[in-house]
DNA sequence: TCAGTGATTAGG
DNA sequence: CTAATCACTGAG
């Protein structure tokens, strides 16, 4: 059963829209990124339920020097799936309970990635992966081949506020301060 | 402000 | 093997 902040149920039901190809992913993360909010993110359950988030919230990571992308340490087992092509979700661990939904754009052996931060109803990565259902079982998923989960546009393209990205004090003064996360509070 | 929680990573 | 770290959240 899907909650919003109140505790008041969701049915994650919007009109279906296009599904997004393989092209609208392999380009580069900053192109992206921008035109992600208002995009809508689908989920089909086993039973065959099909529900639509709209996206809210989202934050680029791009490429080796970043200095907050996990792929500036290079390639190690839990970030091969950046190197992969665009279209391929990350999904990983943090802080031992928080399943964080990336997904990895660009050519393969450039790793990018956006992590979803928010979709409507829901603030915080954390808080959505839990309310949707993503798991481990979801990375490296191809949201262009998979049957459980993709992303599609329905024409929506709502006014993008920017700012710097969230809890990565570590990254250094620039990679901390350059405004990759693009949301909207309208919808 | 700070604890919870466990996979991931570098290093011995 | 050990120990530090962490793209978060909710409680105080």
């Amino acid at each position: 059963m899907v909650k919003n902040n109140k505790g008041n149920t969701i049915s994650g039901t919007l009109n279906a829209g296009i599904k997004l190809s393989r092209d609208f992913f392999t380009r580069d993360v900053l192109e992206i990124a921008p035109v992600m909010p208002g995009k809508i993110l689908v989920l089909k359950s086993a039973k065959g339920i099909i529900k639509r988030f709209r996206i809210t919230d989202v934050e680029a990571y791009s490429g080796s020097e970043d200095l907050a992308s996990h792929a500036s340490k290079g390639r190690t087992a839990r970030t091969e799936v950046m190197f992969h092509e665009g279209g391929h979700l990350y999904v990983y661990l943090i802080y031992g309970m928080y399943w964080m939904l990336n997904i990895v754009t660009g050519p393969a052996e450039i790793p990018q990635a956006i992590l979803i931060r928010g979709i409507e109803n829901y603030s915080g990565p954390g808080k959505l992966t839990k309310a949707i259902g993503i798991d481990k079982s979801f990375n490296d998923e191809d949201l262009i081949t998979s049957g459980r989960i993709w992303i599609e546009s329905d024409g929506v393209s709502p006014e993008i506020k920017t700012g710097p990205r969230i809890g990565i004090e570590y990254a250094g003064d620039y990679w901390k301060s350059v405004p990759w996360r693009f949301y909207t509070g309208s919808l």
